[in-house]
DNA sequence: AAGTAAGTGCAAAGCCTTCGCAATTAGTGT
DNA sequence: ACACTAATTGCGAAGGCTTTGCACTTACTT
């Protein structure tokens, strides 16, 4: 019930994979296309991977879901409802570090104040190399 | 010849192709491998795509030049003897703003004191809205 | 229960980038 | 200058990932 408000609010059709699209990309977080779409086979396993693309865009398109560019690769989805943090991704061994988005707005602040710009640390990953590569050749 | 020594004292072949790549990228500023094609192909139309995307590669593991990931879309190269900075990128607009890397010192420090992390700025864009966009809808 | 517009599945096409391979060519030694 | 060898090139094809067109299905309206 609850569901179906959230997505028929929303003006979007309550379908079984609109439901299972949002579910997926609620529980797995920072999930890429293809992980949704092989979650969502777990309870509907016809789900055709464009339907998993269209809805999440339209899911991002009514503010549910939002993707960022985390490593060099693919785009990541997460609820909209998750905390925001930008990320820290070693150039080396892809690890994801998760920086609450307060430890980033004195600079963010800055960027304002010197250059009017308006930065959104959530949506793009921050290159550079974690401790344990850095040390290595 | 300085170009000569420039590529050969790298151990690379001395190649039409790769001269004009290089140079094409100097002379951009922030190009795609296709805007480096385009403009390699005004003096020698028989470039390859492929030659260019093989002498990026190249150019990049010599230390030439270097590529950053600045929109949604693709990679950029730049001249390593560019000077360093930071790309802000509206996500409306598209603008690039270009912050010296300076003015990012101290919160790269942060994130190095708080989380072992050392920064590359310069490899992936910062994403936000600039300030005539931000004050739009 | 019927109508209609949104949503789905499928297959194909589109980007961008990489790869294999045969032909060419830069740099080396003679 | 000449021949040799390995690097480099061009070409075509293939590979990811994502989007699109179209006919069929389905959620919601009345």
């Amino acid at each position: 019930m609850a569901d179906q408000h959230e997505l028929r609010d929303k003006g979007l059709r309550l379908t079984p994979q609109r439901e299972l699209v949002l579910a997926a990309v609620r529980a797995l977080e920072h999930a890429t296309p293809e992980e949704v779409a092989e979650k969502v086979k777990l309870t509907h396993p016809g789900i055709n991977l464009s339907t998993v693309y269209r809805n999440l865009e339209t899911l991002e398109n009514v503010g549910l879901v939002q993707h960022s560019h985390l490593g060099h690769g693919g785009v990541r989805y997460h609820a909209s409802t998750e905390e925001i943090h930008a990320h820290l991704n070693c150039e080396s061994c892809g690890t994801i570090i998760e920086v609450p988005i307060d430890a980033t707005a004195s600079f963010t602040q800055s960027l304002l104040d010197g250059y009017g710009f308006h930065t959104d640390l959530a949506h793009l990953a921050i290159a550079g190399r974690c401790e344990s590569c850095f040390n290595k050749p």
